[in-house]
DNA sequence: GATGGGTATAAGGGATGGTTATATGGTAAG
DNA sequence: CTTACCATATAACCATCCCTTATACCCATC
C-alpha cells in the first residue's frame, strides 16, 4: 500500500491535465514539485504511470487504469464530506431528547414544533420517563438532551433551568365553600387528596416537602398522568396536587380553583440536562439554544 | 476539501479501531501523533468527528457517516493498486507489435504462440506494413515494439539484431539443368525473374546491391507476398528471388533449390525496434527479452 | 489512595516536500 | 540550420510541518 494518499491527489490532477506543468499551476505548487511527486508515486507502485513526450505527458495504460480508482476515490471524500456539511447545516442530522411526560405535553411541545418548521430535515426522537430514568439515557447515549424536572444535582452534567414551575392544589366546584379561606398542610392533608403515582418527581417533591413539616399524606387516588389528575379534580373527587403552569386553562375558566395555603410550596424548575463530556452535536447546539432563550 | 488526504488514512484506522492509542500502535506511531491528527481533522471540517471517553473513543453520527466513504474510498484506491500490480505479473495488459508479413509468418509467429503460452492474459494486437510504415507506428504511439528487416538507422531507437537472413534465389525442377553450375549476377539477370514488389524492403535490398555491382534486374513476375514469390518457382515460372531461411522447408524436401552464386549476397538481420524515449511496457519489456533470447 | 489505561497539551527536532536554479530535449518558427 | 520556446529532469537548499518525547489530566479499578 502506497504510504502518502496526497500523492494521488496530485496523480489525480496531472492525470486530467495530461501536463506536470499544468497541475503545478492549479494546484499552486511547482513544476518541479510535481515532477518529484510523481515520480516517487511510480516508484512505490513500480511502474510508470505517465509517458514523457516533449508537449506534457500521457497516461501509460496502467495509470489511466489507476486513475479511474484514484477519482472515483477522491470523488467519494468529497461526497462524503458535503454530508459532513449538511449536519453542520442542520440540513440532515438527528435530535434525540429524553424528557418526562408532564413536561413534553405542556411545555416542549411548543419548542418542538417551532423547531420543527425551522428545520424540517432533522429527525426526531423523544424517550419518556422519571427523571432517574432520562439521566441514564443521557449518559448511555441513548440521548444527548433531557429536559427534566430540578434539581438535577450530578457534577457530570450541564444543567441550565428554564422555567419555574409551581406545585399546588386544586379543587372542583363542590369544595368551594370549605376552602374559602386558606388552608395548613395539615389541615389539606385530612382532605381527600389525589395525586401522581409515589414513583413521579412531582410527587416525591411535594411528598417530602410536606414530611420535613412533620405531615404525612396518604392520597384517596393515586393516578398515572397529570392530566387524569386535573380531570379527577374537575369531576370533585377530591383535592388534587398539579402543577399550576399545567392547569392554568382550567383556572383561568374557572373550572378549577386553587387551594389558599398558608404556607408556600417553594418552586421548583424545570432544567435542560446534557453530558458535560460529550460536546453536543449541531442539531443539539440549536435545540439547546432555543430552550435556554439563548 | 480537506488539503491533506493522509488525514483520512488515519481516521479510517482510529475509526476502526475507536482508540487513538490503538490506531498509533497499528500505524507504527505515537498517541499524540494520532491525536493531533485527528484534531487537524476535525479543524478543517470543523465538525467533530469522535467523542473522546476514558476508554478510548467513539464514533460521532457524522463520524461514521464520514467513515463509510473514507474507508470506500480506500478501498478503491486499494484495488486500483492491485489492477496495477496485475500489470506487473503480466496477468494483464496488452502487447502491440509492428511487423513485416514475412517476417511475421516464419519468424515471429513461433514467439508469439510461446508469449501468449506463458502469459495468456495478455491481449495481442499485430500490425502489418513495410519498416518505414512500422517505424511511423512505433513513433506515433500505436505500437511498443517493431520487428522488421534491418538495418534501420535511427538514433532516436534502440535496434536489436535477432536473427541472421539471407536472400537467395531458388528454382523449381525445370531450371535443374541449366543453373547446374554456379552463375554470376549479370547472367542471373537474363533470367526470367519473380520478386516482391519493388516497395518491399527485401526487394529494394538485393535491386540495389545488384545494382551496386552494375547489374540493372527487371523481374518477369512482382509478387504481393514472400509465399506467393515461393510456389511461383515451383510452379517453374522463374527463378525467384527469397529468404533462404524462409524457404528451408522446400529446400530441405526437394520441391526448390537453391542458385549456386559466384558471389554472395551479404545476409541482412530481422532486428527489433523500440523508442529510446519511452519506457517499455512490462508486457513490451518481456516480450523483447524473448526475442533476443534474453 | 494508588495504579493503569486512556487522551490532551507543550515543546523541540528531524525528515520531507517544496522552492529556486539549472540542465536537457524536442519542436516550431525564423 | 539555428534560435527560441516549451516541456520535463535534476540538484541543492531551506523552511515547514509532522512526529516524537515528556508531561498533565481524567477516570476507572483494585
Amino acid at each position: 500500500m502506497v504510504s502518502k494518499l496526497d500523492l494521488y491527489r496530485i496523480f489525480s490532477v496531472v492525470g486530467r491535465n495530461e501536463s506536470f506543468s499544468g497541475a503545478a499551476k492549479e494546484l499552486f505548487m511547482t513544476q518541479p514539485a510535481i515532477s518529484q511527486s510523481i515520480m516517487q508515486l511510480e516508484r512505490e507502485l513500480d511502474t510508470r504511470l505517465f509517458n514523457r513526450t516533449p508537449k506534457g505527458v500521457t497516461l501509460t495504460n496502467e495509470g489511466s487504469l489507476l486513475l479511474e480508482y484514484v477519482n472515483s476515490a477522491i470523488n467519494l471524500i468529497g461526497i462524503g464530506e458535503e454530508k459532513i456539511a449538511e449536519f453542520k447545516n442542520l440540513t440532515t442530522g438527528e435530535l434525540r431528547i429524553g424528557v418526562g411526560d408532564t413536561i413534553s405535553k405542556y411545555f416542549l411541545l411548543p419548542q418542538l414544533e417551532a423547531f420543527r418548521a425551522r428545520y424540517p430535515n432533522i429527525k426526531l426522537k423523544i424517550e419518556n420517563g422519571t427523571t432517574d430514568e432520562l439521566i441514564a439515557f443521557l449518559k448511555s447515549g441513548e440521548v444527548d438532551i433531557v429536559v427534566c424536572n430540578l434539581p438535577v444535582a450530578d457534577p457530570t452534567l450541564n444543567v441550565m433551568p428554564t422555567m419555574d414551575i409551581h406545585d399546588t392544589f386544586v379543587y372542583g366546584d363542590k369544595y368551594r365553600k370549605l376552602l374559602a379561606r386558606p388552608v395548613g398542610f395539615q389541615e389539606l392533608a385530612k382532605l381527600p387528596l389525589i395525586f401522581l403515582e409515589p414513583s413521579s418527581n412531582s410527587r416525591k417533591y411535594v411528598e417530602e416537602h410536606f414530611l420535613a413539616k412533620g405531615v404525612r399524606i396518604s392520597p384517596e387516588f393515586e393516578l398515572g398522568s397529570h392530566d387524569l389528575v386535573v380531570e379527577f379534580a374537575r369531576m370533585n373527587m377530591g383535592i388534587a396536587c398539579v402543577t399550576r403552569e399545567f392547569t392554568k386553562d382550567y383556572l383561568e375558566s374557572g373550572a378549577l380553583h386553587e387551594v389558599q395555603l398558608t404556607e408556600q410550596i417553594p418552586h421548583r424548575s424545570i432544567g435542560v440536562c446534557s453530558l458535560k463530556s460529550v460536546p453536543l452535536s449541531p442539531a443539539s447546539t440549536r435545540f439547546w439554544e432555543l430552550l435556554v432563550g439563548e
